[in-house]
DNA sequence: GATTAGTACAACTTTGTTGTAGATTTCGCG
DNA sequence: CGCGAAATCTACAACAAAGTTGTACTAATC
């Protein structure tokens, strides 16, 4: 199988598991904002989509014109197969990487 | 507040907390293996602790021999506050950007 | 043609990875 | 004993991959 995802990668991913049918490159930009909290300028989405593309773990497709104003074409991206395990794979590590940490790390935090 | 933590970076902090006064270049690197399952060289911890250390984010203590067995004098590391700190905000964003989504996830990556 | 919505991508910085070298310490063996 | 082998651990250079930024461009509506 491919190598790991980087952090950011996933959280593109986990935008593309939430967003189902509706994701394109500004609706995974404002997903992974509204989410997580975390701020990205849109540029690095669109870097990451091309080369997550280019491995084989998302694909794409160029939609209709929208009814509503005006604006390019959207370009809607969806996880592959191997895309959803390789997410899956790092969601485990994570977890149990993190497992029972939470409340120490907590008081760790507000001293 | 200094930038961000890698996904590695926050790893190696988790272990930081896991392990407590037991944390040095040796043990962080099983920790972390042993915990996430993710396998890393020994030599990636401690280019990564140097980077950390610079950044104010562990701060380190060189220890006495140990009575036991043979080997150089570890270097142990621990969690400043500002480092604790800047790990929650990492945890915190990955909590949100992932929640709700595993089980959704876990369909899609079996098939 | 002004405005809105959206995509593309080059250049650069930061993180992550790999491989090798070196420093200390204990222990067995003559 | 005292010396070298083995065990345990740290250091770091060189490279590869991921993340960030800024700007330019395309295409649709009014």
């Amino acid at each position: 199988m491919a190598k790991r995802l980087g952090e950011l990668e996933q959280f593109l991913l986990y935008a593309l598991v939430a967003l189902g049918d509706e994701a394109y490159g500004a609706s995974i930009h404002r997903e992974i904002e509204a989410r997580s909290g975390r701020s990205l300028l849109v540029g690095a989405v669109y870097t990451l989509l091309d080369r997550l593309e280019s491995r084989g773990l998302v694909a794409s497709w160029v939609g209709e014109p929208t009814a509503a104003r005006g604006g390019r074409r959207r370009k809607h991206y969806r996880l592959t197969p191997a895309g959803a395990r390789l997410l899956l794979v790092a969601h485990e590590e994570h977890h149990r990487m993190v497992r029972g940490l939470g409340s120490r790390l907590a008081r760790l935090a507000e001293r």
